[in-house]
DNA sequence: ATAATTCCTATAAATTTATGTTGAAATATT
DNA sequence: AATATTTCAACATAAATTTATAGGAATTAT
């Protein structure tokens, strides 16, 4: 019905990699192992850190030996912030962010449905930290591996 | 952030214009009006209405004088079924809907976030039906007309 | 017959997604 | 200090998908 793009999802997932890192040793991690890991391909990772690296989420460290770290700690980076930096925008649909996209908002019930909708979805991901997700993601991993030795 | 496709948007304006003519007279109404009013390509509008008309929200009545309807009364039709049948899928990620999408999912921290924030938008447009939307323009439609001859 | 309308197919334009190539900067090693 | 290595940075291009336009065939009312 709606869709997160790639970039949403690639980047989330980029960010979640650099967390568990980060807890663990906070050494730099590289694109390359990253790619690797999530199976994605580096060129397009190294696209989609861009912003992330713009929007102060993430810190690169040029050379040999570096990569990139988170920018702060996970429990204080919101997945809103990672969304709205990968997504540009935090909405729906155009109009709720600039008026003058389409001149029929005066009359249009659409929009306030749609800002109904973007609204829940700010919420929820305004409540969320990155520590969360990685928590999550832990868990299952957790979970899998015991799963795994039972056998 | 996530974007809702023009597909979604259109189609959506598409229904609750038929759902205005529906209320008055239940005339067929021809998609040249519609995208005249909407401001919508017409050649794009009767691609869009293909999908709407095969999960029976509309019906089509050819030839001259033909045109289309609603299938139903607009307080019958929720929300979620036209984005449904204008999107195809009701997720926010391919993996809620089909688990063979991506082979991490049993460790995939973010799988859970996203199918939170999906749950939300299903419920918000699962409780919304056109009747409300259609309200809802009425209601501004109504307010800037008040305020035009108040002038 | 004629005009009005949906229906079907093709294609063009724009955007998103992804890959490839080269270069620049920082670091480790000698 | 020089060199080689590692890594990010930047730019170009290709592939896929979404968005939009175009032409004409099928159907129906008049």
């Amino acid at each position: 019905m709606i869709k997160l793009s790639t970039k949403g999802r690639y980047g989330t997932r980029l960010m979640v990699n650099l967390a568990r890192h980060y807890k663990n040793s906070n050494e730099a991690v590289i694109l390359k192992n990253v790619a690797e890991e999530e199976g994605i391909s580096i060129r397009y990772l190294e696209q989609i850190v861009i912003p992330l690296k713009i929007n102060k989420l993430v810190k690169s460290i040029r050379g040999a030996g570096g990569g990139y770290t988170l920018a702060r700690k996970a429990s204080e980076i919101k997945l809103c912030e990672i969304l709205q930096a990968l997504e540009g925008s935090c909405s729906l649909v155009e109009c709720l962010e600039d008026e003058s996209f389409c001149e029929k908002i005066k009359t249009c019930g659409t929009y306030e449905i749609w800002k109904g909708a973007t609204d829940l979805l700010k919420n929820y991901f305004e409540r969320l930290t990155l520590q969360n997700v990685l928590d999550i993601s832990d868990k299952k991993i957790a979970a899998a591996k015991k799963k795994g030795k039972s056998k």
